[in-house]
DNA sequence: TTGACAAATGGAGATGACCTCCATATTTTC
DNA sequence: GAAAATATGGAGGTCATCTCCATTTGTCAA
């Protein structure tokens, strides 16, 4: 797919010098005070190398992102070696919301930017889902998790971890979301309905979207 | 608080005609690809007149999603007046994720808005908050529900339902998270434990962050 | 080493969106 | 019906974004 090209000896290290400088930037949140001219010549490049190399604030955050995704795919393979699955499944999500809280920032920036409707960030994010989608399958195997709910429902969620940042109690809700999928995953014991009745029967229904009340 | 002015007559049409508008280019999900500019006079009105009464961007959502708010709320009053408080819960959350369906685009402008960090939304989004928070703590009273996780952390979740907008099984998945929810909700039975040990131990301690893992 | 070709650089300047300003028009009040 | 108050609209200033190309830097063969 991507036919990468050799890359000069120059080209590589302007490459590297704007890379590390945006990871710097995204992760103190300052990324959308600066203008983006301004971002080249803090990465010591100009304008036009900046441009060469990242047509878009998009295509340079999807560059940081790669590697964050890189990260936490290691980290759920790892996981997923050494640990029974829903343990870890478990690890790894709670995992995750230390992580996005240590790089508090940069998963600010990400959710942003992930969020102004450019479909590059989910194509970068492919692989975690991927990585996500094996662990619950794994726990799901292991007879613990249950099978109705797909690691897209899982992936909603943390995305919405990611997006609602500044709120002032984040981390303890996100421990509570985790909290909630975990419990939520595990496999209902006898009484399926969890309680009353969903508003609309669609449990093996993809396909028709029920227009219904407000 | 807003000491709310009489505003004069014409001034009251132009707002009504702006509103509906917005409402309408939200909806189709035209909203980033029109320049502010242009949708003034897409709405018959003067540039000034535009900015005069919405200053920003953001202003403007805040208006419409003001609109959505109030009707969400009524809803979850009338559910929670009607209902037992647990189904009342459930059918709040099924029918939000109706609602997002029915509006998609709507929904997906709001989110997008959202993340941009302007809190602005999220100033407006207290009252639905609120809501949720009510809705909660009448099925936590009923003892339906466990009292650990807090209403925030269902509003994550569904901010992360809004903010993936454009995954193309939407619709399946926002019912699994609405499902994930309300399974997690549920006060376990006996056995506190999910599976496997959460990676920091912080269920009464909201100060110290972690920075474990990774 | 040197010459020649390819690849990359950087910043001056065009472009175009955003927002302000104010002369004119409309509404309200007395 | 006239004056005062309030609102309108669009011409034009401002500023971030991005393009273009003359110049510099790296690579490779002889």
């Amino acid at each position: 797919m991507t036919a990468d090209k050799p890359l000069r000896a120059d080209a590589r290290r302007k490459r590297e010098a704007l890379l590390a400088k945006a990871r710097e930037v995204f992760d103190t949140g300052d990324f959308f005070d600066l203008r983006f001219d301004d971002f080249a010549r803090l990465a010591g490049v100009g304008t036009g190398t900046l441009y060469r190399h990242f047509p878009t604030r998009e295509a340079l955050a999807e560059a940081v992102y790669h590697g964050e995704v890189a990260a936490l795919c290691d980290r759920a393979r790892r996981l997923q070696a050494t640990l029974p699955a829903s343990e870890a499944l478990t690890a790894f999500l709670r995992g995750m919301v230390d992580h996005m809280d240590a790089h508090k920032g940069l998963a600010r920036t990400l959710a942003t930017l992930m969020a102004d409707r450019s479909s590059v960030l989910a194509e970068g994010s492919r692989a975690l889902e991927q990585a996500v989608t094996d662990l619950v399958a794994a726990a799901v195997r292991e007879g613990a998790v249950r099978d109705d709910v797909g690691a897209g429902a899982v992936m909603m969620a943390l995305h919405g971890i990611g997006a609602a940042h500044d709120r002032p109690d984040w981390r303890a809700e996100a421990d509570g979301v985790i909290t909630l999928l975990l419990a939520g995953l595990r496999r209902p014991h006898s009484d399926q309905a969890i309680a009353g009745t969903p508003s609309t029967r669609r449990d093996a229904n993809s396909g028709t979207p029920a227009s219904a009340g407000v």
